[in-house]
DNA sequence: ATTAATTTTTAGGTTAGTCTAAAAATAAAA
DNA sequence: TTTTATTTTTAGACTAACCTAAAAATTAAT
């Protein structure tokens, strides 16, 4: 039972994000682009961490999580998630402004806290992002969400999450007025270049595909 | 202006505690007791903070922490102590359990935090432990306080900190009931021993000289 | 003023986590 | 099915933080 260092622990968040929850293995390479470090120094981790039960790792063949791995890399998605909560609405930060400050506060290491910190913020089930919480058993809802890109001609849809988490794409919706709840009706769809023609509450205006590709949409037919 | 790590915080503190605010220096072996590590790794680490411009290093002459260093130091104290006051008066933690969460959340890294969670506690002047809490500034009151071992015969006092920070000490008080704000009474002192027979509230109790001699007073006459 | 005790520093070593360059394995193309 | 490109691993090195044992400096006692 030793201890997981912080570093380790961002290898787990990354192994897990990368594999998206469980399933397929993660490559040395998708690892080491998704945490700007070389891929000598990823196979090297994947060691450490094979060696402390946390990962399945076969040379050549990427990692998984083991169950224990799993819990470990759930647990931390919760606590980024429930600090991220904390930040915005108690703090009043900005959605786009959390991120980093929750990828610190992640890593503090007390069960108690954590639980006090989710009873606080009276259990939410979803991050400022839209993205969902694990409970203290590690267990997350799946919402049934699209992307407004796959959103048909006519169709309206209910924004209830952000692919994209920089602060220039989330600060760029808050100027567009768009944020989680907003209601979009896709008016128009362009060929040439994929955008779209949409209405937004009373206004109408366009959005490049790059947007209607990393906003998540949940329409009234679940 | 590089990065200040965890573990170097962690010297600062401790030099910034063991030379109490500033004026004498800290010797190695204070600081190697301080924070259980061997001397030698300490005259290590003065080196390495002398080089960043954080404590004045003269061999065999122990340290002072230069300005830069202190109001490092002085930085972290205010983190630590809003943590904690976060702590207890939000997340309703004892005042025994949450020094070793506090001492993780003082490294988390951002003025914004530090300051908006000043503001959502409403400026708190001092601590759970009576401790004070620096400003945005630096700039923190030292109250006038006696220690209980010093309170002469048939005065009063309240408790408005404690010394010795120990969980074991802090339950031993909640047991007698006696907190901040507890209303203090010398009945009797024994010479043989250093006990006292004291009055609290309406109970009469003894107390051993181990326990008044971590307790802080203030008396009515400033 | 010597000697003895204590404190501090130096020397040499270890581990975690990183890097670059080169070798080996796998996958893709011809 | 060879050849070529890409991915992954290995080899060798570095830094931050630690350690123990020994040397040097300071302080305290005789
Ligand atoms: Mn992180
Ligand atoms: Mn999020
Ligand atoms: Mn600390
Ligand atoms: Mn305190």
């Amino acid at each position: 039972m030793k201890k997981i260092s912080q570093t380790e622990e961002n290898y787990l968040k990354a192994i897990f994000s990368v594999s998206e929850s469980k399933g397929k293995a993660a490559s040395t390479n998708e690892i080491s682009k998704e945490i700007q470090i070389s891929a000598a120094s990823v196979t090297d981790m994947f060691k450490r961490l094979s060696e402390k039960g946390l990962i399945d790792y076969k040379k050549h063949k990427g990692v998984k999580l083991t169950e224990k791995g799993n819990q470990h890399a759930t647990k931390l998605v919760r606590k980024h998630r429930l600090w991220e909560v904390f930040l915005v609405e108690k703090l009043n930060f900005d959605w786009g402004e959390v991120h980093d400050i929750a990828e610190e506060l992640e890593h503090i290491n007390s069960d108690e806290l954590i639980n006090r910190l989710d009873k606080y913020l009276d259990y939410p089930k979803f991050d400022p992002h839209g993205d969902p919480i694990p409970d203290a058993d590690g267990i997350f809802e799946i919402r049934s969400q699209i992307l407004l890109s796959e959103l048909d001609l006519e169709k309206t849809g209910i924004v209830v999450g952000v692919q994209e988490h920089a602060p220039a794409f989330l600060e760029y919706l808050d100027r567009m007025k768009l944020g989680l709840g907003s209601s979009i009706t896709i008016l128009e769809k362009f060929d040439f270049d994929q955008s779209l023609r949409v209405k937004i509450e009373k206004k109408e205006l366009t959005l490049t595909a790059k947007v209607a590709q990393n906003l998540f949409i949940q329409t009234k037919e679940k």
